[in-house]
DNA sequence: TGTACATCAGTGAACGCGCGTTCACTGATGTAC
DNA sequence: TGTACATCAGTGAACGCGCGTTCACTGATGTAC
């Protein structure tokens, strides 16, 4: 029942996939403490291993940061895929559907959420944060890109992408922050509803 | 030119106003190293005073962290009022002024709107601060009712309010957290625009 | 198949630091008489 | 007007804590011959 029983198979001196083992630990310390308490030490403790062991992965404190700010955006994506997927095959329908997979990931892992879009504490610039960025980015500028009929990257779609990407980003960021106090008390369908109905008024 | 003379007049014991000065203090710490690294004794050594003095007057971090979040709020709402008194008087303009007064505060103190917004180092009960943030909730859903011809309370305005609010609050936050690439490199008139023209897609 | 050795992964003690909190204190101010 | 005293505001030493970083180490693994 202590934190080291978290992760299996440690009987041996060599851990086997340490590095994994610490992004699965440091999300939960990420998601217990906020970006604020995160430290090195306690997601160390938490896989039951030396406190010095992490910097052989990750150099330092935002180096681990900045490696689960990556696998959050991959997962960001795929929480947006996943929406999109089970929606109809319509421009429209496939941007509303994105809208919602983005509020799912950033209700299903807030403190990852403000890690990546909000803190000082990662490097925006690492290649692999960069590029796992970019990859959702792109998803949402292909999708805007479809509704209106323009070429992927042609400059005139970047209004739209700006207003879609600003009205998902802010509801999701006020719910998660609870600072959007009528929309607290609602069920998940209504603040799902309600999401949509405001990219509705940004599409339409 | 050591920190101690950022603030007048403390030749005698007393400091005459301490809380003021601590507050002063409290915002450019907050300003330099994010809400992650703010501590009370950074605060107290720039106001040149004993690192226990602070106590006196806030309790503790998240007093003085509430303090400043409140403040923060009634120079929120003044930003925006201080565009909607420059616009024309009509519904319409009065909601974009308020959202370009929205990216106003944001931008001119960063480090403070993420506070107010998105950090768990507040307490957003605190009665001055859940009343600063009510009083510019208000002035959003009065422009809101008024744009569309409805009472100021009528819960038929919700899905406009959060519409309008997410798009400024989305927009803002992207901004400052350098997360909008392709916002990043336009001027501050150009960000203005594409703000207006974000809005505007809600409102039309 | 066996041995020697290099490399890799994780250990644990030690360090210095900045933090919040406590507490007995002292200087300044205001009030009662 | 003057004195005594209570109250208030800020001091500074001390404490224990968790942190990141360093470093000599040791156990495990893989490879060369």
């Amino acid at each position: 029942m202590t934190d080291a029983a978290d992760v299996k198979g440690k009987e041996s001196y060599h851990h086997g996939d340490l590095r994994a083992a610490l992004l699965v630990a440091g999300e939960a310390v990420l998601a217990e403490t906020g970006v604020e308490g995160f430290s090195l030490r306690q997601v160390a403790k938490r896989v039951g291993v030396s406190h010095s062991a992490p910097a052989h992965h990750f150099g330092d404190t935002q180096g681990l940061l900045s490696a689960l700010a990556a696998e959050g955006f991959r997962r960001f994506l795929a929480a947006m895929l996943a929406r999109q997927a089970e929606a109809p095959d319509d421009p429209r329908e496939q941007m509303l559907a994105q809208a919602v997979g983005y509020l799912d990931f950033a209700e299903s892992a807030p403190a990852l959420f403000r890690l990546m879009f909000g803190s000082d504490r990662i490097w925006p610039s690492t290649p692999e944060l960069a590029e796992a960025g970019r990859a959702a980015y792109r998803n949402l500028t292909d999708g805007v890109a479809r509704l209106r009929g323009l070429a992927p990257d042609d400059p005139a779609a970047l209004p739209d992408v700006v207003a879609c990407w600003s009205v998902a980003h802010g509801f999701a960021h006020l719910v998660i922050g609870r600072r959007m106090e009528p929309v607290q008390g609602l069920s998940r369908d209504e603040r799902e509803a309600l999401l949509r109905q405001a990219v509705a008024k940004v599409l339409d």
